[in-house]
RNA sequence: GCGCCCAUAGCUCAACUGGAUAGAGUGUUGGACUACGAAUCCAAAGGUUGCAGGUUCGAAUCCUGCUGGGCGCGCCA
């Protein structure tokens, strides 16, 4: 959006220009560098645009800002893009832009197409977002639910921002868990064929290892005969079934992963030595009470942490480091992970392994995600992977919907707690907030249906000019679509999804109002045309915000 | 004991990262369909931003100390 930044641009060049006429007329000093800040203002009656440039001056001169802002303003020239400017508050410089201007600019999105609006920060930069990785030890639950979408919609997100995308999950199927898997179904099994077994309470408690177990019998799958063999085969088994469960259960949520990445790949192909060996190189590996520790102490406020354990296995945070590694290898310039937030303390070695490798920390970005509670009829529901009793993502889809379940996922800061209301995502009424973001696209389709009756189609939209739109909820409108470039941008600087969400509601709201208070069709052929150009630009940005979000926009309801 | 995160309207949450009179939804109360979809809209009421200090023109936001909640601190993953 060039012109959008032209925009804030000029406004730039104006108060610039100011300044430096303040200097020849001798009331600032002439070698004063200031940096004012050029924001939106949370207010609407506060103009398009905000400085704060009167306080930061105000020391310098020992004035008062408002005195300030006075005169700064007395020596403005307004150019082109304003036509009015004003001190308020305590010393604030408000900018109006010309409505003109955000005319033109919709005008022109709709000549560009709904592209025009997508920020070009990303430049092609590859970056690889890793989530979900549950370990395929059991069903996805709803937790997990919560980070895929998270990781989904920052991806999207990504990619409209200019960023080239990549999507995996990494699959742990080389550690200790997946014996113990095969273990509990092992067990499972033998109870089935009426064995008597002591069934451990750090196996896997769910349900569905019973399952697994049944399902070896009725399909009657060859199970060897060694014990020990027997359970590698269980485990292999069960970590399968799980695994396409788990993929399922993705695909059904609207989430796809570019790649699944094995762990067990790492020690395949030697990367895993290979780490050892360059982090040994480095001097940063070193060997005490007979096993090897990494220096994490050496990079960050954390404790040294054991590589290899002195009965030789590997740990979890070696693979990891590997992993991080081959992804760098990989030619990815931001690494981006998502994680339960129990996870947090993880954070400093991971990033001091990565300084250990050479490269930079800040390219690693790690997402939080926080815990959600579920609430069925106003009681929360209880939740514990270890009793097995976890509530899957399945039984919300299955439940809610994938619609309703996105985008509540989506109505949070991931690292704030979610309160999951069952109920009202369910609803298919107007407190539930899908509906509502929902409903004013079929709207905006029914008017359009409507219109086509009356022999208007879109094919007549280039025909509109917008200038006619002269309400105030109209402009506001107008920039409410534009502002949709700054909300992308916002949110792939921040990494912080949840905020199309917001927009969307905000925006869609405005749209309600309107619609209560104008009609859309009427005698001024004119005046409908520019008003369904307007609508037509809406319904695009509401459109691209669900689908970055993953939610149907629909025609009808 | 040490470290990280959270605390905002009755409830669930925002606040563009230090800006103006802290905003929505929901709930409560009252109103709006003989024209485009009432799954909508309009209005009222609701606050010492957990407490106490500090930094400055200005703090929900930053610093310190409390209080209350969550989570970490393994040769587990």
């Amino acid at each position: 959006m060039r012109r959008n930044q032209m925009i804030k641009r000029s406004i730039a060049a104006i108060i610039k220009d100011a300044c430096e006429g303040c200097k020849k007329d001798g009331i600032l000093p002439v070698d004063t560098e200031i940096n004012p800040i050029i924001e939106i203002p949370r207010e609407k009656g506060h103009g398009d645009y905000s400085t704060n440039i009167a306080f930061l001056l105000a020391p310098v001169l020992k004035k008062n800002p408002k005195e300030v802002a006075g005169m700064l303003v007395q020596h403005m020239d307004l150019n082109a893009v304003c036509d009015k400017v004003d001190v308020a508050g305590k010393g604030f410089i408000n900018f109006y832009v010309k409505d003109a201007l955000w005319q033109e600019l919709l005008q022109d999105v709709y000549a560009k197409g709904i592209g025009a609006l997508f920020p070009g920060m990303g430049k092609g930069s590859k970056v690889l977002i890793e989530f979900v990785s549950a370990n395929p030890t059991g069903p996805l639950h709803i937790g997990h639910g919560r980070g895929a979408a998270v990781g989904d919609v920052l991806a999207n997100i990504l990619s409209k921002a200019g960023y080239d995308v990549t999507k995996e999950y990494y699959i742990n199927d080389a550690g200790r868990q997946i014996k113990t898997l095969g273990r509990s179904t092992f067990l499972r099994w033998q109870e089935l064929k009426g064995l008597q077994v002591s069934y451990e309470q750090d196996l896997y408690q769910g349900d569905y290892i019973k399952d697994l177990a049944r399902e070896i019998i009725d399909k009657n799958i060859e199970v060897p005969s060694a014990e020990e063999d027997a359970i590698a085969f269980m485990a292999k088994f069960s970590g399968e079934v799980i695994m396409n469960g788990i993929v399922k259960d993705l695909e059904d949520f609207g989430v796809h992963f570019d790649s699944y990445y094995k762990e067990s790949g790492l020690y395949e192909r030697g990367i895993i030595d290979d780490t050892l060996a360059l982090l040994k190189d480095k001097g940063y590996a070193y060997e005490k009470d007979g096993a090897l520790w990494f220096q994490t102490s050496s990079f960050e406020k954390d404790e040294d942490r054991v590589l290899i354990k002195s009965d030789g296995e590997k740990t979890y945070f070696t693979s990891d480091i590997a992993y991080h590694l081959d992804k760098f290898e990989r030619s990815y310039e931001t690494l981006v992970d998502i994680w339960g937030s129990d996870h947090h303390g993880y954070i400093p070695r991971l990033k001091a392994a990565i300084q250990a490798l050479g490269k930079d920390k800040e390219d690693l970005k790690v997402i939080l995600i926080q815990f959600v509670s579920l609430l069925k009829d106003g009681k929360p529901v209880g939740m514990s992977t270890r009793a097995g009793a976890f509530t899957t993502l399945r039984e919300v889809l299955d439940e809610v919907g994938r619609d309703a379940a996105r985008f509540f996922f989506l109505m949070r800061k991931s690292d704030a707690h979610l309160e999951f209301d069952l109920d009202l995502a369910k609803k298919t009424s107007n407190e539930n907030p899908v509906y509502y973001v929902q409903y004013a696209h079929a709207r905006i389709m029914s008017i359009f249906r409507n219109a086509g009756e009356e022999g208007i189609g879109i094919d007549q939209l280039p025909k509109a000019d917008l200038h006619l739109l002269t309400q105030e909820d109209e402009i506001s409108l107008i920039k409410g679509i534009i502002h949709f470039h700054d909300v992308i941008e916002g949110c792939a600087r921040s990494f912080e999804p949840h905020r199309i969400t917001f927009y969307l509601l905000d925006l869609v709201g405005d749209f309600h109002s309107y619609y209560n208070k104008t009609r859309v069709l009427g005698d001024d052929r004119e005046l409908t045309l520019a008003r369904l150009l307007l609508l037509h630009m809406l319904r695009e940005v509401i459109r691209t915000g669900l689908n970055i979000l993953g939610v149907s926009a629909p025609e009808r309801m």
